[in-house]
DNA sequence: ACACAATTGCGAGCACTGCTCTTGACACAG
DNA sequence: CTGTGTCAAGAGCAGTGCTCGCAATTGTGT
């Protein structure tokens, strides 16, 4: 009832249905033996089909990596959007551990996913800007608004000295892009605060700390977090 | 001369020029197509040799792989040492940054092999930690000298509050490894440093910023590097 | 209710991958 | 010069992505 154009012939339900399972099990594929190595034959075997029939509902292998492409920043966007939401708008700094927290938290239980997400690329595979870009800037847009309302609210530290004119230009369009009102340096603190967040998590997914260097991740993470909201001019 | 066993018979030294040979042209389809595209029946070809006939040099493609991997980590680390040791001892930030951009440098002009060491694993692939560990931590353990060598000089910021126990420990046993004098407090976050620029060359490389987000790149690189220096305590 | 047409699955087939094994040729040392 | 050890070749196995023609099923309009 929700969809305007609900007429929905028998065929195009048992489709969307079998897509649907081509993707579940496609993601189980993915968790278990990583993206490089997700596989069409073994996806249709496990749906009890020969491999060319999938092709029916899949384009391609690429097409499929797409579909879980969107899929996982899906899933990632919405666990830190609820972890966000689980807090005050008024607690940026909460808020701001908060979205770091959920987004290591899943990663370390989809490391595969998140290799697909924020790994080296697969090669051979480009995926479709269209496509992507929209499910794939959902949490650093949302680090974003946390920063701005904290801004917003008298809450971040004053900016540093003025970013050079270069970087000034790309700062002004994300600005007026999000609706920020955030200053350059602190718009430019807040992409370091960002990709360092994303590197600690990507050390730790991609096994950079070694067996047994770092015992302590938590403990880690959390002192890593205390630093770059102070970094971001948090707190 | 060197060498202590230079006995060499002629078949040994045409076997170590195929090898040297075999891994040339393995870094050339590693640069060109990836690592998990790394074919050992393309090298083969290009050698002008049938694909069986490889296995008489390289065990197995994961062999190939682990010899790729040294070959990258031992390009890496001259490319940091050189661009650290071109500064004066005292020089702590200069050498700081040196090393940053040298990595930086390095993993642009060579994205899939930056891929290979700091990029999702390659699946099925488990590195032999025996045989990379030394060459891999080349890189880390330079930074930690600079910090080092900047404490013992009084150059260091005073370190804030003490870290966590669990944190301690962790980091008492890397300075005892090492034979470091700098405090957990700033050791804690010489390791933040570390983490941070590597998220900001992965996020570069890895083209998480997308097309046309941040075209001033060079930059941002040096907005950053200036922060996080702050942020180990340097400057 | 029935016949038509769209949809779907199947299986063969192509070109590719890593890897193993047998066979035959070669070079080098005693 | 004979024997030993090294090497390349090629066939073969199991897997991959993908295409295509054919047959069967299934939904739909008459």
């Amino acid at each position: 009832m929700a969809d305007p154009v609900k007429i929905q012939t028998p065929r195009e339900q048992a489709r969307i249905r079998t897509v649907e399972q081509i993707i579940r099990l496609g993601r189980e594929h993915l968790a278990l033996h990583g993206a490089a190595a997700l596989s069409l034959r073994a996806v249709a075997r496990e749906l009890g089909v020969v491999s060319s029939a999938v092709y029916r509902y899949v384009e391609s292998r690429d097409e499929l990596l797409t579909l879980l492409l969107i899929d996982a920043y899906g899933e990632l966007g919405d666990a830190a959007d609820a972890a966000v939401e689980s807090l005050p708008a008024g607690d940026h700094w909460g808020r701001f551990a908060a979205l770091a927290r959920a987004v290591r938290k899943w990663a370390l239980a989809e490391p595969a996913r998140y290799a697909l997400l924020f790994g080296s690329p697969v090669p051979g595979y480009q995926a479709p800007a269209e496509r992507t870009t929209g499910p794939g800037t959902r949490v650093v847009i949302s680090l974003m608004r946390i920063l701005d309302a904290a801004y917003r609210a008298g809450k971040l530290a004053p900016p540093d000295a003025a970013v050079v004119p270069a970087l000034a230009a790309d700062l002004e369009a994300i600005r007026t892009e999000l609706d920020l009102a955030v200053p350059d340096a602190l718009l430019a603190r807040g992409a370091l605060a960002w990709t360092s967040v994303f590197g600690a998590i990507s050390f730790e997914v991609f096994g950079q700390y070694g067996a047994d260097t770092f015992s302590a991740r938590d403990e880690l993470f959390e002192h890593h977090l205390r630093i770059l909201a102070g970094v971001a001019g948090l707190e």
